[in-house]
DNA sequence: CTGAAAGCGCTTACAG
DNA sequence: CTGAAAGCGCTTACAG
C-alpha cells in the first residue's frame, strides 16, 4: 500500500505552505480565491482526503453520533423489531444529511453498556433507541448524565428520568384504538401487553386505553388485562388464558403487533373469527400487519420524523441549545382486524 | 463542560510517567504487574479513556469498519429491504465481537458514493451490500480497487468484478425450489424476475430455474420469463402480464418474496387459488413470507454466517492475509404455496 | 491574505 | 521494567 498524501504533500506541489492547504480545504474566507481553487483542484487531482482522526483530535469533535441499539432478550439472531429497523434507516438518513457519521452499535439491555463513545472522542452524542425496563436503565442514564455525555434517547417523556427523550405519545394512541374498536360497537375488552413500571411504553398504550373505556361508561367491570411481552408467543399464551378463563371479549387490544398476531393465531385454532367473533387491534404498523388474514388494525408512529427529531436534537444538545423532550402524535391505521 | 483527564493526568496520580500509563491500559506485558493493576485502577476510577483520534492517528489504523448499504431506486422513507436489515443485524454482532466499531451509510446507488470513509482514516475498510446494476457499480470498484481501499462486498462471485466477494449460491437456489415444484406436480412454469446482466442476482436464480427444467425435459416451450424488479407492484404487473397473455402455468417461481406477494395478490384477484390452481415460489425468506395467505414456499439465505464471513473476510484483507470469494449454500424453505 | 509554530493526546522506538 | 522524546496529520491562534 502506498504512503497517503498528506496536507504538506498537497502545499508542495500547489507552492504554498501547509496552513493554507488547510485554510483552501476548509473553504476558509481568509484565503485569496485562486488559491483556494488551485489547492482543491490539485487534492482532487490527488485524491487526498483530509485524516479525520488528526482532524477531529485538533479539533476536539468527531462529527459522529453513536446509535445505540438495545435489543430485547432474545438473544438469537436475526429478527430484530421491525419498527427499530425503520427508525435506524430513518435515523441514518438524518444523519447523512447534516454531514455526521453514524456508528451503530447493538447493546444488551441487562449487561454492562458498551457506551463510551464519546468518552473516547469517536462520538459527540449517543442516541439510545430501544424499549425497556426503565428500573434498570435508570441508573445507567445517570450514570451518562453525569459523566456529561450528550445524549436522547427514544420514548416516555417521564420527569424523573433523566435526558431527552423524543417519543411518541403511546397514550394517544391507546386512545385511539380503543374509540375505534367502541365506534364499532364492541362493548368488552381485553388488553394483552404487560402494564407495569418496568414497560412504560405498554402502561401508557394501556392507560389510554382503560381512560378511553372510562369515558364511555365501560368501566371497570368489562376490562380484563394480561401481561404478555413482545413476541407473537406471548399474545398467543395470554389470549389462551383469556379464552380458558370463560371469557369472549368483543375486541383485544394488543399492545403491539406481534402480540396481535399471536393472538389472532390462538383465536383461529379455537375456531373464533377475526373480526366477525372478535374485534383485534395492535400496535406498531410493523410490514406483517399489512399481511396476515386478516389484516390488521394498529397504531402507526411516525419513524421518519422521529428520525430526523432524534438526530436535530442531539445536535443541538451538543451545541448547548435549549432543547425539551417532544411528543409525536399517533396515528390509527384501519384494516381488516376491526371491522365487520 | 469539564476537562476530560488525559493520560499525562492519570500518570501524575499514579506516580509513573505517560508512556507507562499508555503501556499499562494497553496491558502490555512490559509493565510491572502491580503498576499495570494500580494505573488500570486509577484510570477506572477518573472515568478515564483513551481518546480515540489521538489513538487511532498515531497508530494508524482505527479499528473501525464502513458499511456501505445501497438502497434500491426508491427513494421513500422507511421500508428497506428486510433481507438486508437483517443482514445489517448480523454484521454488527460480527464486529462487535471482533472489537470493532461499525459505521453505518446509506448510498445512492446511481449517485456518487460517499466511500472515503478509508481514504480519511475513519475506517480500516468498507463492506459494501446491496444489489444492483453491476454494470454502474464496475466503475466504482475498479476505482476502490486502484485506490487500495480495503472492500468486500455482498454478492455473486464473477470474475470480472475486482474485489472479493461473499454470496449465497443464487444458482443452486434457483434449482431447489424449481426442483420441489417439479416434484409437486408442475410441468409449465413462469419465471418473475429481471433475468438480465444488469441483475446478476436474479439472472443466476433464472438460470438455475430453467437448467433444472431442462434436466426434467419441460424446455424449452414449457418456459417463459417476465421482467419484474423486486416489489409487490412489479410482481403484481407481471403476472397480470402473464394472465392477460392466456397463460395458466402450473407453477410460479418469484425471484422475491416481495414479487411473490405481488403475484398470489393479482392471482386471487383472478380468482386463481393458490397452490390449489397454481403453485408459487418465492426468494429471501423475508418475516412477512410466513403471514401471507397461503405462507410463502421460499429460498433462505444464512444472514447471520453471511454477516460473520463479510466481517472476517475483510479483516483478513485488511491483514494482507489471503482471502477468497466465498459461496454458502442456499436453503429451501417449504411452506403451504407449493403444495396441494 | 499567508506562513511559521504550537499543540490536540496518544504510541512506540530508543536509551537506560 | 521505566522514562524522555519524537511524531502521527491536522487546525488555528499569532505575527506579519
Amino acid at each position: 500500500m502506498k504512503d497517503k498524501a498528506t496536507s504538506f504533500d498537497i502545499a508542495h506541489m500547489a507552492g504554498v505552505s501547509q496552513s493554507t492547504v488547510s485554510r483552501a480545504l476548509s473553504n476558509s474566507p481568509l484565503v485569496n480565491k485562486e488559491t483556494r481553487e488551485r489547492v482543491q483542484r490539485i487534492a482532487r487531482e490527488m485524491n487526498y482526503k483530509v485524516d479525520k482522526n488528526a482532524s477531529n483530535l485538533r479539533k476536539q469533535r468527531s462529527s459522529t453520533i453513536a446509535l445505540l441499539l438495545f435489543e430485547d432478550p432474545s438473544p438469537d439472531d436475526s429478527l430484530i423489531n421491525p419498527f427499530f429497523m425503520s427508525m435506524l434507516g430513518s435515523i441514518t438518513r438524518a444523519c447523512a444529511s447534516m454531514n455526521y457519521d453514524l456508528l451503530v452499535s447493538f447493546q444488551n439491555m441487562n449487561g454492562d453498556w458498551h457506551a463510551e463513545y464519546e468518552d473516547t472522542n469517536k462520538a459527540d452524542g449517543l442516541i439510545l433507541l430501544g424499549y425497556g425496563d426503565y428500573l434498570d436503565y435508570r441508573d445507567k442514564l445517570t450514570q451518562l448524565q453525569e459523566q456529561g455525555t450528550h445524549f436522547v434517547r427514544w420514548g416516555a417523556h417521564d420527569a424523573e428520568y433523566p435526558g431527552i427523550s423524543i417519543g411518541c405519545d403511546n397514550y394517544q394512541g391507546g386512545q385511539l384504538v380503543t374509540q375505534h374498536l367502541i365506534d364499532q360497537g364492541a362493548k368488552t375488552f381485553a388488553f394483552i401487553g404487560t402494564a407495569g413500571q418496568r414497560a412504560p411504553e405498554f402502561m401508557a398504550r394501556f392507560q389510554g386505553h382503560i381512560d378511553t373505556l372510562a369515558s364511555a361508561g365501560l368501566l371497570p367491570d368489562t376490562a380484563v388485562q394480561y401481561n404478555a411481552v413482545s413476541t407473537e408467543d406471548a399474545g398467543f399464551d395470554a389470549t389462551q388464558k383469556i379464552l380458558d378463563s370463560g371469557q369472549r371479549p368483543d375486541a383485544i387490544v394488543c399492545a403491539s403487533d406481534l402480540i396481535a398476531v399471536g393472538a389472532i393465531k390462538c383465536l383461529k385454532k379455537h375456531g373464533l373469527g377475526v373480526p366477525n367473533d372478535i374485534l383485534v387491534g395492535g400496535y406498531d404498523n410493523i410490514p406483517i400487519s399489512a399481511f396476515t388474514t386478516p389484516t390488521l388494525t394498529t397504531v402507526q408512529q411516525n419513524t421518519k420524523k422521529a428520525g430526523e427529531l432524534l438526530v436535530s436534537n442531539l445536535l443541538r444538545l451538543i451545541n448547548n441549545e435549549k432543547v425539551t423532550d417532544y411528543l409525536m402524535p399517533a396515528e390509527l391505521i384501519v384494516r381488516q382486524s376491526s371491522q365487520k
